[in-house]
DNA sequence: CTCGAATATATCGATAATCGAGAGGTAACC
DNA sequence: GGTTACCTCTCGATTATCGATATATTCGAG
């Protein structure tokens, strides 16, 4: 599974993961997967980088975390969206929104 | 002027140097108002940020560093883009329009 | 003539996010 | 029994950005 190593996820890793959690709750390993089939592997949530993410968005009140049993009996932590974390998403999309923009007109002057 | 602060510049200064850099030769400063003029203020080079990527870019041979006139007078230090930085360039292009395909299928997903 | 704004380069330390490399453990399957 | 998939979590190293700061020149306004 290929990385990053461009340092482009940095900074966007958050929003990634509130995106994620806004279709559906679900635990860490699973956004994991989520991520990486959604973008053949293109992005991907290391464990490394994906629970002090996931930690910081609790932190700030953007997401919550309950232990719940997963689909295969194990033990999950099942992490949800709050009203607040929804806001955040808005925020976040708009400012990469106005990045990728500022970025074309960059990639494309003459 | 506003700064990033989004953590999202991270890793895309390069990309912005060297397609400045490939329009024109020019200076540090000149690279700094370059892009602000052209995404409104949206993304900026700060010399602290600017002057360590210009040197990194010249560590790495895809950018070359000589010292003349300024149109004003002033003595500048011109930056040139190498071969091996256009290929650079290319490189860099690719990875962030595969990052930013990937971001909007993390976006977009239902 | 003086003063501030614009031009121009550069360094330093703090900050913070990512990544690699693990460690630990359960369940299922061959 | 061994391997793979599942699942969480921590630690240290790395590295880029940023804010602040220093220095110096030129120009125009008052």
């Amino acid at each position: 599974m290929p990385r990053d190593k461009t340092g482009l996820l940095h900074g966007s890793l958050d929003l990634i993961v509130l995106r994620t959690l806004s279709v559906q709750a679900m635990h860490g390993y699973a956004i994991t997967q989520h991520v990486a089939r959604l973008t053949d592997g293109v992005l991907t949530a290391d464990p490394g980088s994906l629970y002090p993410a996931l930690e910081r968005l609790k932190r700030n009140g953007w997401i919550t975390a309950k232990w719940q049993q997963s689909p295969t009996g194990r033990r999950a932590r099942y992490y949800a969206i709050t009203r607040s974390g929804l806001k955040q998403l808005g925020r976040e999309t708009n400012e990469f929104e106005r990045f990728v923009d500022a970025m074309r007109r960059v990639l494309r002057a003459t």
